[in-house]
DNA sequence: GACCTTAGTGTAAACGCTTACATTTTAAAT
DNA sequence: ATTTAAAATGTAAGCGTTTACACTAAGGTC
């Protein structure tokens, strides 16, 4: 415990318990190769110095990190906090440790963090969404470091991943919307570009739309960042067209929630004057008034899974298999019925 | 771009560029030092092979790591967001990286992260409050690892910390409820145990009920964890003894907005039947009907000036000085005024 | 008792970088 | 042209582990 010089490594055990190096190393990660006797002594000696492996030498002769990196868009909101939540714990079960990073949405960070997390030895890595430069799965590819991505589900995609089908999820939602009668409808939406969860979230509407005699072209979408303010402001600003929307389907809760106070400030009634949709189910959700109509998205299920998969890619040097997860509408107060729905 | 056996290394491209390894380090780490000529030769080497040093190396030779880690307590919420990201954009500009983890709350999970980001070598270290055992900090110490606190301010503590005085920004919160009338006061608080900044607060509206006549014993506050439906199960307890409480303080805007959602449950009118107040003033706490009354915490400057005076420890290797930072109490929508204020 | 396993341990060579020191090249000063 | 200093580069010794391989000692087998 005094404050000597610097830390302690395997040769001062080694030294300490009259040992070999080798003899220490092997206690310590397979301590059945050795006698009990020694083991205890080499323990003992571990005990008294008080230390602990350096892990940038342990990595250089083994190769191996036992660290899963995962740089999520964002730490701002809790998008994606259930689901690396889930990831981290089955993680750590399995003996691994996580390293999260966040890129704020921009692809440059995201690269960079990538690059960083690579370079500190990450066993794998686990990325949000499919849309990114390409060239950045090469260096992927290059460095041997197995990639899965989450919170969309890809068949054709370069890379596996374990998510949901973004664009079907919300098409489903939108159907369901027009057939409570809603037929003005409008979109706020997150950033699209560099963003397929988004982009394939403005395409679902679309569909829907298409598929029940709506011209998609109208819908035109207003992209922004996904915050309660801007979702407020946009709201705000949709209200002010003429005619109004009766529904305004949002990218996410968060944006939904910002619409929620957009609606507020200027009095309106929600649902009675009009209606709002929100997307992924986190908590949020469910403590605003009206509590929100959304898409449940399986995040803790989402995140279990990756990690079970992308720790299997590590250990058995194997491709990813994708998984699609299953969304189910949430349907509560925000939406208002505008015609009977069984015609 | 071929996947080839393995990642190009220092030697490769030492070779390619027809130089020492020595020039190549040089080049990526103190470019002025090394003809232009030479070094666009190993730049053109180094982008033809796709290097990228590797970090544990780097790590070995150099003991540097150009990375902070930090440890908070939760992802689930956005009580930390804010500050974390502030922390990590003025960690960028000044060339490190951060490093996170989330010990869910659990004593031995932080101790556990502790040893995994000294091991892997973080320059510093930021911790979210005072309390843990000792030993941990004579760990730091022995591995000359320099550790900040944030989230709470201590003069007296073993480390220095950037933050605020929980337990004076709860007092006068609730100094402020008293004089506004309010004399039945109940408080839902987060889990006090290994946690001084809940401890704190609960002191702090102790301190402001002795001040002012009223019985500190009788407060009972209940520990729960930070989370929306503990803050709406407490809430709805609480509200089934009598003679009811005319305020509920929270621990934070969290447990606030779940003892929202228990009054909504109850049919209990906000402020009109019960008062409630938060802390942090997270973005949920203006998200919510009604908004809530709230300590304000300069998140951002917290965050700012963590790293600064962390990344100043760690380059200048010195102590580190501690800073209070000033709360402010936001008076929002979420408080009844019981009796002239003015008496 | 000689021979073979096997369990336990030690020796030493990587791993990929940084950097002190040595050496060579270049430019400036005479 | 020669000398001298400064700039550019090279050489090689670590950094703290893991692990292939070599070795020793202790039982088992006949």
């Amino acid at each position: 415990m005094t404050d000597t010089a610097a830390p302690p490594t395997l040769d001062d055990v080694a030294r300490l318990a009259r040992v070999s190096t080798a003899t220490v190393s092997r206690c310590i990660n397979s301590p059945d190769r050795v006698a009990a006797s020694t083991r205890a002594r080499v323990e003992t000696a571990i005990k008294t110095l008080g230390y602990t492996p350096n892990f940038a030498a342990r990595f250089m002769a083994a190769k191996r990190t036992f660290t899963i990196g995962a740089i999520i868009p964002t730490m701002e909101n809790a998008i994606f906090a259930r689901g690396l939540q889930a990831f981290q714990e089955e993680l750590h079960q399995r003996g691994y440790t996580l390293l999260v990073s966040s890129s704020a949405y921009k692809a440059e960070a995201e690269e960079e963090q990538i690059r960083t997390l690579v370079a500190r030895g990450a066993d794998g890595l686990l990325l949000i969404g499919h849309d990114r430069d390409p060239q950045i799965y090469d260096y992927l590819a290059q460095q041997h470091v197995p990639v899965l991505v989450a919170w969309s589900y890809s068949e054709t995609a370069r890379v596996p991943s374990i998510g949901f089908d973004n664009r079907a999820a919300m098409r489903s939602l939108a159907e369901r919307m027009i057939a409570l009668g809603h037929k003005r409808i409008a979109m706020i939406s997150g950033i699209s570009e560099q963003n397929d969860r988004a982009r394939l979230r403005i395409e679902g509407v679309k569909d829907a739309m298409a598929a029940h005699g709506l011209d998609p072209e109208r819908l035109a979408p207003v992209e922004l960042p996904y915050d309660v303010h801007s979702g407020a402001a946009a709201f705000v600003d949709l209200m002010s067209h003429s005619p109004r929307p009766s529904l305004v389907l949002c990218g996410n809760d968060v944006l939904a929630v910002g619409a929620l106070r957009g609606a507020h400030q200027l009095g309106l009634k929600v649902p009675e004057d009009v209606s709002i949709t929100g997307f992924d189910d986190i908590e949020l959700a469910q403590v605003v008034t009206p509590e929100l109509t959304t898409v449940h998205v399986p995040h803790r299920e989402m995140g279990r899974k990756a990690a079970q998969e992308l720790v299997g890619m590590v250990e058995e040097k194997r491709q990813g298999v994708s998984e699609k997860l299953e969304t189910t509408i949430m349907e509560r107060s925000s939406v208002s019925i505008l015609r009977d729905q069984s015609e």
